[in-house]
Order: C-alpha cells, then sequence, then structure tokens
DNA sequence: CGTCGTTTTGATGAGCCTCAAGGTGTGTGG
DNA sequence: CCACACACCTTGAGGCTCATCAAAACGACG
C-alpha cells in the first residue's frame, strides 16, 4: 500500500527522505474497521493522530429526533483527530462508510516528529487549516448552492482530494458511498440526490455507476459546481480540475 | 472596557493574574472599523491574532454570481486569523456587521505569550477547536435543520457566547444585525427570515426590537432548536441557556 | 421634511420533502 | 444452483417550505 498519507502531506510542502522514514516509523499497527460501525476512541491522548490509509469515514452529528448530517468526509490519507476536547464529551461521531484501515499515531510520537522536522509540523498543521477552509466550504454549499450544485461541488471536490493522494486515473476515481450518505452530507433526501444526479448525468457531466465515478467533462462540472480549488490549499498549484484529470 | 478577550479565554481555563496582565500588554493599540467595511489585512504575520473588542464582524464567503454566505460571526471577545495561509491568496474574507473596535496582537508577542503561559497557550489552543467545533454546528443547521429551528439555533448560540463574555443582562443581549444579514447567514432570503421571526415572536419565545434580543422562553427556544451548548466547549459547566439567563 | 436603508406584506411558483411502491443487484442458505 | 432476503436505487403523486418579484410601511438621520 503507497502511502497516502505522505502524498497527501507532500502536497502542503516538501518532505524529506528522513521526514518520510520517521512518519512510516511512527504510524503504528493498522487496524479494520468494517464499513458502517463508529470508529470509537478510548480514552484519548488529545496530541495523538489517526490517519484512514484506506476507504472511506465521516464525521457526523445527530439531532436527538434522529436526523443525521455527515460534517465532513475522511478520504485515503487524511489525518484527524479523534478528540474533539480533552475534557468534554465527545460532541460528534467518526463513522467508517466503507470497510476502512487505520493508523494510529500515539501522542509521543507525534510529538517527537514535529519537535524533529519543522516541514512535518509544517505540513500537519497545514492540514488542520485546509481542513478548516473545508469545512467553511461546505458551509456555503449548504447555505447557498442549489442541489445540483451541491452535488457537481461535492464531486469536483472529493476527486481533487483523491488526485492529490494518487487515487484517481484519468477522469475517474472511486465513490464508495451509497446515495443515502449523499443525501446526509448534502442536507437532502435520498430521493432528490437520486433525481439530482440523473440530471447530472442527462447532462452529460459524469456517470456513477457500481461505486466508481467518472468525470466526463470536470471544467463543465466546475463552472456549473463554482468549484474553486484554492480553498483545499494545496501548495502545487493545480489550477484546475482539468489539469487533475489531463495529468 | 473591561476586557472580553480576558473573559472568553477564562471559560476555557483559569488564568492567573500575570496571565491577564501578560494578555493585557500584547494587545496592542485599538483600531476602529466602519460598519459594512472589510477588515484587509496588510501582509500578515501567520502567528499574530487579531481580537473583536467590540461589535460584530463575519467570515463570508461569496460565489461568483454574487451569493453571499456568512459562514461564522465573530463577536466581542473572539480571536480570529485573519490569514487563512501564509502563500495563499484569502479564500474568505472578514467583514465588520457593525463598527467594530479591534486589538491586534503581533506574531512574536503571541509567539512570547504562549511560551510564557501554559495556560494562555492552552486557553488559545481550545479556542482554536471551539472554532472548529461552532463551523460544524453550522453545517448541522444548515443541513438538517427548517428554518424555524436554525434561526432559534443561532439565538442560542450568540446569546450564550455573548453571556460568557458578561454582554447579557437578564434575558436580554444587543443582536445588531440586519435580517439581510441573518439570511446571508442562514441560508435563507430576508423575506422568509422575517416571516419567520414573527412566528417566533408569535410563539412568545423571543422579542427582536431596536437591535435589542430577548428571549422569554430559553428553554422552549433551545428545545425548539435542538440547542445542546456542549459544542461551544466552555469548561465551567453552564448546563443550559436557562442558566444563563437566570444568573 | 425628504431620503435611504430596513422591515413588512402579498401573490405566485419552484425546489425539495414525504409517502409509497416497484425494480435491481448481491450475498446467503437450503 | 436456485430461491430468498436485504440493501440500495428508482419512479410517481401530492404537498409544504421557501424563493422570487414587487410594493408599501416604517424609522433613523441629515
Amino acid at each position: 500500500m503507497p502511502d497516502p498519507l505522505v502524498r497527501k502531506l507532500q502536497r502542503y510542502g516538501p518532505l524529506s527522505d528522513a521526514d518520510r522514514l520517521w512518519l512510516a516509523e511512527a504510524l503504528g499497527t493498522r487496524r479494520q474497521v468494517a464499513a458502517r460501525t463508529d470508529i470509537v476512541v478510548e480514552g484519548e491522548d488529545p496530541r495523538a493522530v489517526n490517519v484512514v490509509l484506506d476507504g472511506w469515514a465521516c464525521r457526523y452529528k445527530q439531532l436527538a429526533d434522529g436526523r443525521r448530517q455527515i460534517v465532513s468526509l475522511i478520504l485515503p490519507g487524511d489525518p484527524y483527530d479523534s478528540n474533539p476536547f480533552l475534557h468534554d464529551r465527545m460532541d460528534h461521531a467518526v463513522c467508517a462508510l466503507t470497510p476502512v484501515i487505520l493508523a494510529h499515531v500515539r501522542g509521543s510520537a507525534m510529538q517527537d516528529l514535529t519537535a524533529r522536522s519543522p516541514n512535518l509540523n509544517e505540513a500537519f498543521h497545514r492540514e488542520t487549516l485546509a481542513n478548516a477552509s473545508i469545512q467553511r466550504e461546505w458551509t456555503v454549499s449548504l447555505g447557498c448552492r442549489t442541489g445540483i450544485e451541491r452535488l457537481a461541488h461535492l464531486f469536483c471536490e472529493v476527486f481533487a482530494r483523491l488526485a492529490v493522494v494518487g487515487l484517481t486515473k484519468d477522469s475517474t476515481c472511486s465513490f464508495p458511498i451509497t446515495q443515502n450518505d449523499l443525501a446526509d452530507a448534502l442536507g437532502q433526501t435520498s430521493v432528490h440526490i437520486n433525481r439530482t444526479l440523473q440530471d447530472l448525468r442527462a447532462a452529460g457531466l459524469i456517470t456513477l455507476r457500481g461505486r466508481q465515478l467518472t468525470l466526463h467533462d470536470p471544467d463543465g462540472l466546475a463552472r456549473l459546481a463554482y468549484f474553486d480549488p484554492a480553498y483545499l490549499h494545496f501548495t502545487v498549484d493545480e489550477a484546475d480540475l482539468g489539469a487533475l484529470v489531463r495529468e
């Protein structure tokens, strides 16, 4: 398994061979988690970091009456802090959307890592900032994009994020979540997601079949979605989705 | 002007007298900004921190066709990083919603501060995490709360955040933004906000007149909004809005 | 006293939800 | 190997929430 974490962090700035080595060492044993199960966290060191190496996960919150909102997607290569706060109860949950392979960097190891390598320190810091930025963009999507724009925007974002860790091929990537999950992420019902998907297909912009997403017209999709990848904050400038697909 | 920043940070953990003193020193000269003007940032040290001491501001993003989404509110006592990223262009803007008084802590001063005081370091860290949590909650609001729930939730959140910095009196606080701003924050039109406001008033839950918000039934409002203040992550446990009002 | 930003009201229609049922695919057990 | 179950996707009909457009009332301020 080529390490998606390294690929990810590299997009925020250069890493030395030593950095890569240290990072590989710090990643402890891998753990398998089944789809549709919460990734629970035993009493957790706030400095520790978990990483999804394979599969998709999400953060979600649930209202008392059962309504669920997926507030972010966690893709291969994404580190995530499982602990929102030291003394507080968890205010949201993390859940595997597909079978997931996790690695865990202990708090002490993490501290060593960032102390030894300014590059890694910087990269992790940027990761945090980029996540905040993505969260803001989701707020924008839910606040002022229409149904079809939201869906198109999510496809653009996911494709771009997967491209960065080398998980796209031509204009295709894996897209293994259900329409129900999409609905919970985009603030709509699965029925309506289904209809909107058909519109996108009819417009010749994408196909989504058998957990595979293909972008037939990345630029058109980005235009429809008002997608501007700047908010992803990768330093290497991949100006547009088209470039990602062409590469 | 009693310092709302100190009051805010104290809610994340205890501060010593020395902490308070250092912090007061670090806050440089104050700056006035007129309402409805962007708070622009000259080439900015990424470690620097700005603080709103008085007035309300917001972060917003705008789509190419003009649609605006307010992604967060910045209230008195809220520190905010003006720099999303060092080398990147700004991916969102910060704007004064009312006349605002700002203070600025230079990067070097900030570094001294956190190096000298573990308390302050911890408090600022928690502030960052709390902000991320608030952003997630906004995602939930936009994704799965109805119009009236959204509005009620925002009122609860704002009241709780203002209570923490001592800016509420009985069950009343200042609420100086227009229905248009509310609309841009909650992903609706001002027309519909207006009608929803009337519903809240008719239900006897609030009054909002002359920039003053009064909660007549905080518990009822919280119930309607599915408001659970845990996501604000103040360490002192003010279990519910009611307690805030009664105090 | 007039101007301008803000709030309020009305009428109409689009977007999305709800409920309900039928279709498709995949894995499982007999 | 077939039959069944179950999860997921798809389709239809009807209704509610909210947007849009337009205009009137209100209020603060010069």
